[in-house]
DNA sequence: AATGATTGGATAGTGAAAATATCCAAGGAG
DNA sequence: CTCCTTGGATATTTTCACTATCCAATCATT
């Protein structure tokens, strides 16, 4: 299959693909000749998946790259998830000592220490908890921990949940995937969801027409 | 207070505040003589939300500025919902008749209408959903809706829940600011707490040490 | 009152990200 | 043989969110 066709497939312009070439997030298809290169499903099927993480995931291009290359390199599942995560962001910049953010921070970790949960000192979903917490306390609306509790008790039911999909004994590659789609799909689902009944609740409470 | 003191307790430069106020996020203080403008602790306060909005929310200026304007209106509650959820997109251009994206909008739709949640047909959140719908499709990993149950209670359980701390006799400043953090901080606050739950059952799982 | 720094407001410039456009020589199709 | 397309490299554009500069007016300080 040549660029043209590959293009027509997934629905991005040939020269959004060889974008996606020379940044290496799509492997060079097999040249055959000085104008000449053929790709095949493999080809397609990446495309497709940079084409979801973009669109849907929002992940910028380096970071799409990242993910691909750590597919490439058959990192265990467990690797893979910290890479997408990693990907995910956010990534602060090594800041100077801010008081408030240290303090969230400090309050992010101690939850996560009390739920007993296992996670990376390093993963950057902890940083995104620490800086929504800095965050409210600057508009006066410091966190109760305790308030969390529905939140977390919500985050685990699903986590465990989607873990449960992922089965040992299917190929590595549906696994892979299956990951992928847990992570970054499920997690834009969840949000869908979560805007449409805040909505929902919302006309009930302040709109009781009908 | 003048601009510069502004700036300083804002954690904002000046040109930035510059910035806010020529995009319209920001009114001008009151100009005392033709280099001095006096601001007031409102401004501050303002500029504190449209930092968390733009760091923690990560919304663009021009949502920025279209949910501060509807906090200046007056909106009633509801409204200033809608606008706040319109404002965290998608924005959705008019695309020609895509089978793929129309399948998940349809599908999208059908889901809201089943759980009976009162929604506009507008709300940028049922594309979401339809677009990751549709991404998951394209994957070859199209969404059993039936599968969703879990994340419907999820969503279900916490707007409820949220809904319930906007209590309608407090004053109008300190419930919209409720539930601008309902909306979107919580959101953030979910995603973390996912994310984290994620790794926490991925170790346990594929990483059984200790 | 002189003088140097600061301010408000306007205008122009920067830097990153993600494409998008152009160019060119080489192949292939009719 | 001629024209159209392609692969690959290089240059340009667009958008966004700031930053930097400029200028005259004014404040603070001597």
């Amino acid at each position: 299959m040549k660029i043209s066709e590959l293009a027509e497939r997934s629905g991005l312009t040939v020269q959004t693909i060889k974008f996606y070439i020379r940044s290496g997030l799509l492997p060079r298809g097999t040249v055959t000749a000085a104008t000449r290169a053929e790709y095949d499903g493999r080809h397609l099927e990446r495309l497709r998946l940079i084409r979801a993480l973009r669109e849907v995931g929002d992940l910028p291009v380096a970071a799409v790259q990242k993910i691909v290359q750590a597919l490439d390199e058959e990192a265990p599942l467990h690797d893979l998830l910290g890479t997408v995560q990693y990907a995910l962001g956010p990534h602060p910049e090594p800041t100077e000592e801010d008081p408030d953010r240290q303090a969230a921070r400090a309050a992010a970790d101690a939850l996560v220490t009390e739920l007993g949960w296992r996670v990376s000192s390093r993963a950057p979903a902890r940083d995104l908890l620490a800086e929504t917490f800095a965050a409210l306390a600057r508009l006066g609306r410091p966190v109760d921990p305790a308030a969390l509790a529905p939140y977390v008790e919500a985050a685990r039911n699903l986590a465990e949940h989607e873990a449960g999909q992922v089965s040992a004994d299917e190929p590595r590659d549906q696994a892979v995937l299956t990951m992928l789609v847990g992570t970054v799909f499920h997690e834009r689902i969840l949000t869908a969801l979560h805007r449409l009944a805040q909505e929902d609740a919302s006309a009930r409470r302040f709109a009781p027409r009908s």
